[in-house]
DNA sequence: TTGTATGCGTTATCAT
DNA sequence: ATGATAACGCATACAA
């Protein structure tokens, strides 16, 4: 099954041609040999170096460095002298070869831009570079099986400590799914583990949804209608929470109208509900969708939210500035990505596989959502 | 000079205490020792492993992995079948140890989740990815020399092939500066190199700045106000060519009002500008502050566009569904990422350093502007 | 406490 | 065309 298809074999098997930047022939170093290029032909300092320098031995110099051993005082202060003068600088490459201790971890994910993925992102790298991790980014474009494969040959050829799956939608998905499980891989996500396999952190969606649909019914609303954008799998995330909070009451469960993320995919769903006088609630999927979907009701001529309540979800910057501010569903994105890494951390330390955890959504009551009487 | 400060050092000599997950011992590979946690120790198959599969000889699937030299047909099937079977890897680690050929690119950047700054970041790695480089991210989170000197350090440790620095703000020159050129390093600005020593892609903020402006006064405006991002440096960027139009057809040049980046910056920036009267058009360093401005425009009673107009720069996506639309300097980010790797690849490929080269922006109008005399 | 020697997975050089 | 073998820079088991 982890059997890449051919094509896929066939390109991770090459590596991008590079030309080399030691140009300077054999193994002088420190040459005055001819360079093409000025100033690339520098052996960066090693072990070595630094260990002739101080007038020690390389590996005493190893010793400092990594500082797993006792070293004399009077030797630490020779070494860490030479270091400061060469500028040495540990290979991580070497350093991953010989001990298999890895410095990097990997975020997987469909998109970076989007405020919830982008935030996940710095709320990693955050975490990931306080604790000496460097963090490399790979992007999912499609689910496509070759794709996926290709960008997990990646990851895995960089010998990367562990994996965070950004998992909130489908692409994020199948690409946890096609991680092995040879090393560590917890998925920053918007729902707890299905298959309960790999260790998730997740908002809940699904109670944000409920929270906004329950507010919108207390508010007086005979039903809340819902845009939404696309889910991990079907009858998850805010949408669920939205059908469930309904289903509780007894209401009235309109038709989901879907989207994708867009503003302008806002607009266009909003159409089929413009001219339906039931509707005076509508719960978005994100923040953007209900921009969109304000300006439909605006170019229509329903105000909101004296006509329609409009509500979001993750609370973008934009949305307490809008007119009307935007009630919305706030996400601790930052948090997420943080407390994701903190997981993988805390796997890698101790080699327990940790539990899930959860961040919990907070409803932000804005201007955009008010009583249905007042319309 | 690129001697770093104590504690510098000292932090990037200390790598994570990171378990190996070897937990095996030994050299027993295909182990069936005792494991602590299932499934971790685990050696992914290597070279050697596939030429034992194969029958053949390391070097001879080293030949037919990187495609260097010639192999016989034959030899060849049988070691992709194992490849294949065995889902072999190559070790990029090791690879960039013996042949100095790097496989990973770093982006440095002082945030990844604002409009720009993602977009750039998806541009480069977009483009990264197809070439078969993996992307590493490193932020900078600010100007001290010691955390830019950290940052530094960790990304020539993970022997990378070049580096992009996101050049929007000081902290970005701050960064750009303390890259040492025994790589190659190209930057993603807004303006072009000032000391003309590293390549530069840029989106020309100054002529964005300029155009917005003119097209402003062409309306009839006496004149525009502008409520600015910080800069990458003194009178540059968008504020220089707001400057430079105002100057160049002798209007007054108002008080620049300083903000930062957010909307609720642009609001409490704006607020200077409410009661004056000669305040017809407002240009904001970024959509975010605009729609700040807007609505503290919107709260004292001003009507936008009819009283005062509003222009934006980057053209966000919620900028087309704002109530009114707003007019914008459009930035390619995207295109402005992929074409600084474009350079990168090509500095690396060719050993040249290549020329700068400039993304143009793009004014959009919308509703949010209009002639004065409207008010 | 310090130094010497071995090997991590791979490429490149040298034979064959 | 193929196979041995020597580095690459580093950590570590072992010797001193």
């Amino acid at each position: 099954m982890a059997s890449p298809a051919a094509s896929g074999a066939r390109s991770r098997l090459r590596p991008p041609e590079v030309l080399s930047w030691r140009m300077a022939g054999g193994r002088d170093r420190a040459g005055g040999s001819l360079r093409t290029v000025p100033g690339f032909d520098h052996h960066d300092p090693g072990l070595r170096d630094v260990a002739a320098r101080a007038g020690v031995s390389l590996s005493t110099v190893s010793r400092v460095v990594t500082g797993r051993t006792q070293v004399s005082d009077r030797l630490k202060q020779r070494v860490l002298a030479a270091v400061a003068e060469l500028g040495y600088r540990p290979n991580a490459a070497a350093q991953a070869l010989v001990s298999g201790r890895r410095s990097s971890i990997a975020v997987m994910a469909r998109n970076t831009t989007r405020f919830g993925y982008a935030g996940t992102l710095q709320g990693i790298e955050e975490a990931a570079s306080a604790a000496g991790y460097a963090v490399m980014i790979a992007v999912v474009e499609s689910d496509d099986p070759a794709r996926i494969s290709a960008a997990v040959d990646q990851v895995l050829s960089h010998s990367v400590a562990g994996v965070i799956v950004i998992e909130f939608d489908d692409v994020g998905r199948a690409t946890l799914e096609a991680v092995p499980d040879s090393l560590p891989v917890v998925a920053a996500a918007g729902a707890p583990s299905v298959e309960r396999t790999r260790p998730h952190v997740y908002l809940d969606d699904d109670l944000g949804g409920r929270i906004a649909t329950e507010y919108l019914l207390s508010l007086g609303h005979r039903t809340v209608h819902h845009v939404s954008i696309p889910s991990t799998r079907p009858d998850s995330g805010r949408s669920r929470g939205w059908r469930r909070a309904l289903e509780a009451v007894g209401a009235e469960v309109p038709d989901e109208v879907p989207a994708l993320y867009s503003p302008e995919s806002g607009y266009g769903a909003a159409q089929s509900l413009l001219d339906d006088p039931s509707v005076t609630a509508i719960l978005c999927g994100n923040d953007e969708l209900a921009i969109g979907v304000a300006r439909a009701l605006a170019e229509r001529g329903r105000k909101v939210p004296e006509e329609v309540s409009v509500v979001g979800f993750d609370d973008q910057p934009f949305a307490r500035m809008w007119l009307p501010a935007l009630t919305t569903v706030a996400q601790d994105f930052t948090e997420l990505g943080r407390h994701a890494f903190a997981l993988l951390e805390q796997w890698l330390r101790t080699g327990a596989v940790p539990a899930d955890a959860v961040i919990e959504p907070r409803l932000v009551l804005r201007e955009s959502s008010v009583p249905p009487s007042l319309g």
